[in-house]
DNA sequence: ACATTATACTATATGTCGCACAGTATAGTG
DNA sequence: CACTATACTGTGCGACATATAGTATAATGT
């Protein structure tokens, strides 16, 4: 069992449901797909183009977040932002990881007991 | 959209990578399943068996973990255990989980900043 | 003694999403 | 002019949590 795929593979695993929270965090401010990139980029988190512009249409299709074309630099950018739906999935979704973390609290804790 | 539909599906989305850490946590001390759905749920976490049996025969057929069979009050049952390789997988999970806290939290403080 | 529930597990199918592959269009740079 | 960057769209695949269905044995209630 080679532990590099099987970190690539568990990674993935992990960002789903992580992903939507991150996006979700972030488009309080509207933003386009790429800037997304970037500024996730800068505070260290990479997110593949090719992941994040499907995503961005499944949350807007899901009225999670709303859409706006905008002209800018002579450019036409795809403005997101979260919908107030989104806001309130967000903040369940942030009990949901709260709630993850109390739990992986708990284990690590009783488990350094046992040692 | 109705929220409690969407909050089923992305609990189910998070739990993908964070039930595999979780069993890795937990099994430390050798345990079988009935018993890890008891001592997860009596710590707030409710994992079906139908969830938990399919997890620990993939986690096994990995070599994460190791099984073996004891008959204990005259019932057989089915130890797990966390393998060497387990070991080392769980703390590169929990060096992934860490970044994830963290670029959640610089996301939040950037937001409250925001406000 | 029988029905029901609890304990403990196995087998298989489905839906979702992160990721991969492939692409279009335009602007900027060498 | 070639290449890279910017900015996005469309589609398919693999992995896993969940759901459905099941077997086997022990314990409990009537």
């Amino acid at each position: 069992m080679d532990i590099q795929s099987e970190l690539m593979n568990i990674t993935s695993e992990m960002n789903r449901g992580f992903l939507q929270l991150i996006i979700l965090t972030f488009l309080d401010v509207p933003s386009y797909g790429y800037d997304i990139i970037d500024s996730l980029e800068k505070i260290g988190y990479k997110v593949e183009e090719n992941t994040l512009y499907p995503l961005l249409r499944r949350l807007e299709k899901k009225e999670v977040l709303i859409s706006e074309w905008k002209v800018v630099d002579n450019k036409p950018r795809k403005y997101y932002s979260i919908s107030k739906y989104g806001k309130e999935l967000r903040e369940e979704i942030m009990k949901i990881w709260s709630i993850q973390n109390l739990i992986l609290q708990k284990l690590s804790d009783g488990r350094k007991e046992n040692e």
